[in-house]
RNA sequence: GGGCACGUAGAUCAGCGGAAGAUCGCUGCUUUCGCAAAGCAGAGGUCGGGGGUUCAAAUCCCCCCGUGUCCA
């Protein structure tokens, strides 16, 4: 970056001068005579002890400090962003004050909802967990606070300069550092394909904030400056705060009294980590995260882990509901939502804590066993066992050591291991499912006008076709709703052309004719909607907002929409919550759907700006996802649910008729789907289902409502009739396997041997039944051979220790070319059927005779 | 989104190429005034589902379903 992008007259009027620091080589720009940067490593924490400003401040003083003088040069003050970012699909989690903006403000799409602001942003970062309450400094969840400016050519807010001066009079003039111990070290800051220079802020040892000015697009090896350069700033404020009050760690400084609190009943440690996790995970779950084995939830459930693994070595320590309620107290002064959660919150953590300890209870009883096995074998338990227990049970090592009688040293460096193990695991990583070829548009083509969002119940339009490729049309205006959101496209026909699929791609609307459409362009075209179909997709769009809005209320806040599908016989909602749902929670959303469906409440859509939607209605409007553009439309059923959404929707709930659930399942780990119907599509699945009845009904010869009872009486039957086969079968075999035996040319007796061979006529499975009723009884040996699918098969079974049924049919194989093993005790093979096999019986028979013979004459030693 | 582990009797699990097992629970009998307990006997299994390899698959391979867990 070039020098001249960080020599601001700032820095001249003020008396800074450049000089490069001797342990790190970078420039910085000081009042001061260091010949270092003040900053980490090149210079230690100097403040400890020794404030760097003028007053010790709490948290919650500090941050009102930085917004209020924000608010006074001339920002406006905006709400905190969630912490999860639903609104983008590259990170889970928002990581830094700017996140709110990316991408649509950023890129110039929307407009800020001010410009400047200023803004005190929760986020979290899970990099370093490991640190947390050991480092002294590390947190999971941080405050960003920030002033943001958005320039546009023409609308120049404020950029370097200024930034700089505010940066400077705010540490020194509001909070009382000395100008000259403060250091502006030059760095480039570079991210999502944007860079630009960017001046670290320097005191006492610490970096207190980042002053980022994007202005440059990468693009390849050149920059390309950018239409809108954004002052992108960031101060910590616990770093503030702990400068303020120079205590030991910043956690004290942070944290306070619930720290010395939760310190005296554990460790100082572990009490810090105790507390940043249970503010994380405060924010975590009112921010809309359940617990999970997946994605942003894995997170939730990490932290409540290692806060229940902590709090469990600590007896006089307040359990975890507690500790989450005393953190959501402290937080609830700047952050009343978490409070507003804290009942949904507990029920969250209850079911999690419940499911934890089952987990924990099932790995132990299972590493018990593992361990007596092995020591009962004599082999031991090692480390890799350990890493494997980590892996697939969920088990630490310190829990895995108190089940074992002999346990393998655990080393510091386990979890690198873990890390390690992951390492070498190679991903697969398939084939994405090919989208749907859509014919590229034009750019001249305008875009395509449409009606369906004022209008959703026009069918039939005239409109003039602007464009064609093969099957594909563009027309000037449509009322023809493309596949979105959940809900599946339209059909029906322009002209007399059946429309199959309507899709979006960008600015237009294409419709897939079912042959190439051969309109000239200007030509005009009536539009023929499938009306039947569009009301029934608009039934079940609604029915979708009205569910999810019943589960919020019934289950919680907790619930967000997590994936959607309206078609046309049926609808599927998918949403967040952390246990299948019971028949109860069923009864009393299907109820409050169809009351509210009855009350026939107004469905208001309209179009919002964002700023405002986002400010009046929060972030649960996101429930269908990401939603790009600076206009949201906003589907509102007044006081009950809320959402921006692109769907065609009925304008009264008394249209959706009435909606049956069908089916409740629990999808994934923290995800429940329903699956049902409304409007006539309930309708007839009503009759369906009672025809279907009536047919069983019919069938089991029993009135409708006795159905369950007699199917239990079929089953219990059915039962019977097969243990009667069974034993039939049983007794057949019995009486075939006492006819050979009582068969004089079949049986033969040397010593107190008998040999029993005969050509049988079972299958198979007969055959090794026969086989082991014939040797139940010690000193016996049995060959017997069947002919199936057009194949030998022999088996030979021996409870005489002289003769092996193994060497017996080795001696038989060869001859009829079969195949086939076992042990002494049994061993079958097949081969070729008919006289080779006749043949192989003659020669196992004078084999197992030659045995009894060898084994009578001389008996094996006891 | 990816890796790994697991799915066998009502429950908890063993077996991991050669003739389906253990413990608890259940039923009956013995014993007891009765209960508990003990002893004896017995019932209970499409070894998650579907393909494949093999003379032979609960066991090996592939796909699917379910459960758990670790990681991003």
């Amino acid at each position: 970056m070039d020098v001249a992008e960080y020599d601001l007259p700032f820095f001249h009027q003020g008396g800074f001068h450049r000089r490069s620091c001797t342990s790190c080589g970078e420039a910085f720009w000081t009042t001061g005579d260091h010949t270092r940067c003040q900053e980490a490593p090149c210079t230690p924490y100097l403040f400890l002890g020794r404030p760097g400003f003028t007053r010790p401040r709490t948290l919650d003083e500090m941050r009102e400090t930085y917004l209020r003088f924000f608010e006074t040069r001339g920002h406006t003050r905006v709400r905190r962003y969630p912490t999860v970012a639903r609104w983008r699909t590259d990170v889970f989690f928002v990581q830094a004050s700017i996140y709110g903006f990316q991408p649509w403000v950023t890129n110039g799409v929307i407009e800020p909802p001010a410009n400047p602001l200023t803004i005190a942003q929760p986020c979290l970062r899970f990099n370093d967990l490991a640190e947390v309450g050991r480092s002294g400094r590390h947190f999971s969840e941080f405050e960003m606070m920030a002033h943001h400016a958005f320039n546009r050519p023409g609308h120049e807010v404020y950029f370097k300069d200024r930034t700089v001066e505010l940066c400077h009079e705010l540490l020194t003039s509001e909070l009382g550092a000395d100008p000259r111990a403060i250091t502006y070290k030059e760095e480039v800051w570079e991210g999502g394909g944007n860079l630009g220079p960017s001046l670290s802020v320097g005191l006492l040892g610490v970096e207190l904030a980042t002053l980022v000015f994007m202005e440059y697009v990468r693009r390849g090896d050149a920059l390309e400056p950018m239409p809108l350069t954004v002052v992108d700033t960031g101060y910590g404020l616990e770093r503030f705060t702990w400068v303020s009050q120079a205590t030991s760690t910043a956690y004290e400084a942070v944290f306070g009294p619930a720290l010395r609190d939760l310190t005296a009943v554990s460790t100082p440690e572990l009490a810090a980590m105790l507390i940043d996790h249970a503010r994380t995970t405060n924010f975590l779950i009112t921010d809309g995260v359940v617990p999970s084995n997946t994605q942003e939830g894995y997170y939730a459930r990490l932290l409540l882990r290692r806060m229940l693994r902590a709090l469990a070595r600590f007896p006089d320590a307040p359990r975890l509901p507690a500790l989450l309620d005393r953190v959501a107290h402290d937080l609830t002064h700047q952050y009343p939502e978490i409070g507003e959660h804290r009942d949904d919150l507990q029920r969250v953590v209850a079911a999690e804590t419940e499911r934890f300890e089952e987990t924990v209870a099932r790995a132990r009883v299972q590493i018990r066993r593992t361990g007596e096995r092995r020591q009962h074998e004599g082999r031991k338990i090692t480390l890799e066992d350990l890493v494997e227990w980590y892996d697939s049970l969920g088990v630490t090592p310190d829990v895995a050591v108190e089940e074992l009688p002999d346990p393998p040293v655990v080393p510091d460096d386990f979890f690198a291991l873990v890390a390690a193990r992951h390492e070498a695991a190679t991903p697969a990583g398939g084939p994405e499912p090919a989208a749907p070829i859509v014919p590229a548009v034009p750019a001249y083509i305008p875009p395509t006008e449409v009606g369906y969002y004022l209008d959703p119940y026009t069918v039939e339009f005239r409109s003039s076709v602007l464009f064609t490729a093969g099957p594909w049309v563009v027309l000037h205006k449509t009322f023809f709703y493309p596949t979105g959101g959940g809900q599946l496209t339209d059909t029906g026909h322009l002209d007399d052309l059946p429309v199959t699929e309507v899709v979006r791609a960008g600015p237009h609307v294409l419709h897939r004719l079912d042959r190439d459409a051969l309109f000239p362009p200007g030509h005009l075209v009536t539009g023929r909607i499938d009306a039947p179909r569009r009301r029934q997709l608009m039934q079940h769009h609604t029915a979708t907002h009205l569910l999810n809005g019943a589960l919020r209320e019934v289950l919680g806040p907790h619930v967000w929409q997590a994936g959607a599908y309206k078609g046309p016989d049926l609808a599927r909602i998918d949403v967040t919550h952390f246990r299948a749902l019971t028949d109860a929670e069923l009864r009393a959303v299907d109820l409050r759907v169809n009351r509210i469906i009855r009350e026939n409440r107004e469905v208001r859509s309209y179009f919002e700006s964002r700023a405002v939607a986002e400010q009046r209605f929060g972030f649960t409007l996101y429930q269908g996802g990401a939603v790009p553009g600076a206009e949201l439309r906003i589907v509102e059923v007044p006081g009950f649910d809320v959402e921006a959404c692109g769907g065609t929707h009925c304008t009264r709930t008394g249209e959706v008729g009435f909606v049956s659930i069908l089916a409740s399942e629990r999808i994934q780990d923290g995800v429940v789907r329903l699956v049902y119907a409304a409007g006539d599509r309930s309708l007839e699945l009503q009759y369906e289902h009672e025809s279907a009845l009536r047919a069983a009904a019919q069938q089991l010869g029993v009135a409708p409502e006795h159905v369950p009872q007699a199917v239990v009486r079929l089953f219990a039957q059915l039962e019977e009739a097969r243990k009667l086969v069974r034993s039939g079968r049983s007794t057949d075999l019995a009486s075939v396997a006492e006819r050979l035996s009582a068969s004089p040319d079949l049986v033969r007796t040397v010593g107190p041997v008998t040999i029993i061979s005969a050509a049988v006529e079972v299958d198979a499975a007969g055959m090794q039944e026969l086989c082991r009723r014939l040797t139940a009884s010690p000193g016996r040996v049995a060959i017997l051979t069947i002919e199936s699918e057009g194949r030998g098969r022999l088996i030979v079974g021996s409870s005489a220790p002289s003769v092996p049924a193994r060497t017996v049919l080795d001696a038989m194989s060869p001859i009829f070319h079969g195949k086939g093993g076992g042990h002494a005790g049994v061993a079958t093979a097949s081969g070729e059927p008919g006289s080779p096999l006749q043949e192989a019986l003659r020669a196992g028979t004078a084999r197992a005779t030659e045995l009894a013979t060898a084994g009578a004459a001389a008996p094996p030693a006891p």
